[in-house]
Order: structure tokens, then sequence, then C-alpha cells
DNA sequence: ACTATATTGAACGATCGGGTTCAATCAATC
DNA sequence: GATTGATTGAACCCGATCGTTCAATATAGT
């Protein structure tokens, strides 16, 4: 039998956790890859287990069971998606006191945002997070409450403090706000991706995104029209005339 | 061995589908409940035949195999439930033509609108096509886009076209306006109920729908004032007073 | 009554998959 | 070197599940 040759052994500092660190990593990728192809239900252990390169008993060694992996499969995976998505709200800085500001590109900002975020949301991962989520939200409720925990509201609650201070919108509730924003940029989102089986074309984002943030400033920030404005004013004078309906 | 009595037989004119109307109705109402409990992968056809009160090989005889239940129970379920919040749709009868119309409510026939399309949403039904869908998506790309075709793309168009003819609303695309008056409505659910493991209750709904069509007028139809619209510029005011950062 | 179709309870075949055991080997620490 | 924990390939256990077969019974149409 051949030598063997294996990584470092988890020091004492991570006594929570057992085996070895590069083994827990192998396998919680190759549970993404997993998840990906056949959800949680009919994705095998011991698929996984090669996929990552390990004997099947390590992943037991590591996680227990196939329902403790999927369980921090999913926290970790959450928490990891929100962290990039609240360090891309960083574009929306709090506006200088500097008067009126040509400096200011509210839309802008809003935009580069919105795109870093479903940026974030696009990944395999993200797509793969959202779809076990909806899968397994009947199995296990617990874990939906901890996930939008760590993930969702943690993004929704930077963004509100964001839009509260970013400064020449008129928001009633930064919370709401926050939610239609959410809720604007990503949309399309769903249908236009597949859910996220699907590759969206650079100019299908872009068309998204625009849409989204000029509604967006259209109700919160109705001073600063967006360039469409008298566009349309004037689809609705084009349809009143056409006086057909779908 | 007791005498055993059942319904009538299918007649030719339905020859495409094998076996008695009454017995397919109650295995599709079975897999309903089964499919919410397990969803696709871990419900079995032999728990699906008893809740159903039928033989396995009669749910063999109707469709064949699993797989081929599974996409007649998306697909008849989709069109159903598109069906139901299209005929919501009604209540966006288009204005008539008499004037600037105190008879006009716009504000509140959005909000019946709304209220009736989610409430479609919000049955059992409804969640349990969604998840099964994204949970599937991968497994089965075509039927996420027949499902689309039936389902959303439907309302989408029925309410693009009714909003387009509505009156008094400003329109660059009825298409986009369609699409953020849906996320605006919906963008609170998955979270409000837990991916529809909860019970969403009355008031949470009716403040998520408020918010939703005053955005959404504030957009499209900003010469009409929702009632919040003092209350967001103070509010901006007390932000900019407090200079705290979430 | 006759015929054809549908249904049934029981049983089966083939395969599967989560979890476990084992003894040998490896790696890190003292 | 000794000790301890981690890993390994191979094998195992046991319950499960999709799909099928069978002969008897029921039902609907002619």
């Amino acid at each position: 039998m051949a030598r063997r040759r294996y990584g470092c052994r988890v020091t004492a500092g991570t006594a929570a956790r057992r085996g070895r660190i590069d083994k827990r990593a192998a396998i919680l990728e190759a549970a993404l890859r997993t998840f990906i192809r056949d959800g949680y239900g009919l994705a095998r252990v011991e698929a996984i287990a090669e996929l990552a390169g390990v004997a099947k008993p390590t992943v037991y060694n590591h996680f227990g069971d196939k329902e403790t992996l999927f369980r921090v499969f999913i926290l970790d995976g959450a928490s990891r998606t929100s962290d990039h998505m609240i360090a891309a709200l960083a574009a929306l800085a709090a506006l200088a006191d500097d008067g009126d500001g040509d400096g200011d590109d509210l839309a802008g900002d809003l935009s580069r945002v919105a795109r870093e975020v479903i940026d974030c949301q696009l990944t395999e991962e993200g797509w793969v997070l959202q779809r076990l989520m909806y899968a397994e939200a009947a199995r296990f409720p617990d874990l939906f409450d901890e996930a939008l925990a760590r993930g969702g509201a943690r993004l929704h609650n930077a963004l509100a403090g964001r839009l509260a201070h970013r400064g020449r919108l008129e928001l009633a509730d930064p919370d709401t706000a926050a939610a239609h924003f959410l809720a604007l940029i990503s949309g399309d989102l769903p249908a236009l991706s597949a859910l996220g089986t699907r590759k969206v074309s650079d100019a299908e984002l872009r068309t998204a995104i625009a849409a989204g943030v000029d509604t967006f400033l259209l109700a919160f920030a109705p001073g600063r029209r967006p360039a469409g404005r008298d566009t349309r004013r004037g689809w609705r004078a084009a349809a009143m005339d056409s006086g057909n309906r779908t």
C-alpha cells in the first residue's frame, strides 16, 4: 500500500469542530456542487464524499449526519453571501455636507449598489442557497429563520441604514424603502435566470437594474427625475389613443 | 371479499387520459398534500396512493411514472392559480370616459387587485408550486419554462394590459410597470410567511400592500399623492438631525 | 349476458442510500 | 519513540422505494 499524504490536523483553537480544516472545506465545496445538481433529498452523502476526495466516514466524522452537513452549509453560505452584499453597500456612502452638490450621483450610486448586490445573488452559491431554502422550508423551519437572520435581514437592515443617511431621499420608513429597492431591482431575476439555471445577459441585467432604480427614484426622490421621464408621459398618451385592450 | 363500489369510467372524449376521473382528481389532491410535506424527491408514490385511497398500480395506470405525475401536477396547478389571479384583475377595469372623475379610485382598485393576487399566492397550493419550482428548477428546466408561460407570464401580461388602459398612470412601458407592481406588493411575502410555512396576519398583509401600492403610485402616478406623503418628508429631516448610522 | 377496461391487495425484483464497523495507516504533538 | 486523533478502503446492515406482476373483482357500454 502506497504512502499516504495528508494536511494539518485542527488545532485546539477550533475544538468545537472535528477533523482537518482542509477536508472540511473540501466537503463543503463538494456539498455545494452536489446540492446544485440534486437538491437536498436526492443528494447522496457518498457522492459528496467522492467529489470531496475523502472517505464517507470522514464526512460523518466532520458533520455527524447528512442533516447537520446541510444546516452548516446553508448557514455558512447565508452569512458569506450576505457579507459580500453588505460590503457592496459601501457605494452608498452618506452624502458629504457640502451643499447641493454637483458631485452627488444618487442614481449612479444606487445603480452600482444594485449591480453588485445582484451579482452576489447571481452566483451559483447564491442561487443554490435560495433554491434549497424554498425546497426545504417546510422540513426545516428553524433553519429558514436563522438563515434569514444571518442573510436577508442583515442586508435589509444595512441598506435601510444607508438609505436613511444618504440624503436627498424622502423616506417615510427606511425599512420600507430598503425592501422596495431590493424588490424593484431583483423582481425580474427569477424569470430572467430561470431560477438561477441560466445565465442572464449583461444587457438584460442593465435594463432591469435601470428600470428598478428609475422607479425607486420616482417614488423616493421625486425631485430627481430620471432620464426617461418624458418618455413615460408620451407613452400614456399613445395608449389612450390606441384604445385597445390586451 | 366485500363488494366494491366505484365511480364512473372516463368516456371516449378524454381518450388522452386513462382511468376514472374521480380517481385522477383524488391522486392529484393527494400529491399536493404529499409534495407540501416532503417535496418531490422524498415524496413516495405509495404515500400518495394511500392518501388518495387508491392502489399504487392505479397511480401508475393514470400517470405512468412519478415524474409525469409531478409534471402534470405542476402545470395544472400553474394554470389554475394564474386563472384565479387573472380573474382578480377585473377590479382594474379601464377608466370610464367621463372626465376627471370623482368616481375614480385608482389606489383602492390597485389595493383590491393586490390583495386578491396575494391571497391566491398565499394558498397552500400557491406556495407549494413555488417551492417545488425552485427546488426542481435544475432537474426539470423545461418544466419551469412551461409553468412560467402558463402562470407568471400570463398574469404579468394581463396586468400590463390592464395598467395600460387604466388611465391616469404614466407608463414608459406597461411591462415594467406590471413587473414592478407585482414586485412591490409581494416582495415581503417570502420573509413574512417563511416561504409559505407560516400564516401571515391580516394586519401585516394590509401594511405590506398599502406600502407597495403607495410606492407604485408615487412612481407611476405622481400627480396622485398617497396619504403618507408629508410623513415621508418629515422623517427625512429627523434622520438628518439624529446623525447616526446603523 | 358479454366484452373490455379499470381497479385492487398482495407480493415481488432490483437497486439504493444513510449510517456503521474495522484494522491499517498517517500525522501531529510531546 | 510513544501516544492520540484523523483518515482510509472495504464491507456491512437494514430499511426503503420505484416500478411491476398477478388473479380476482368491479364497472360501463353494447
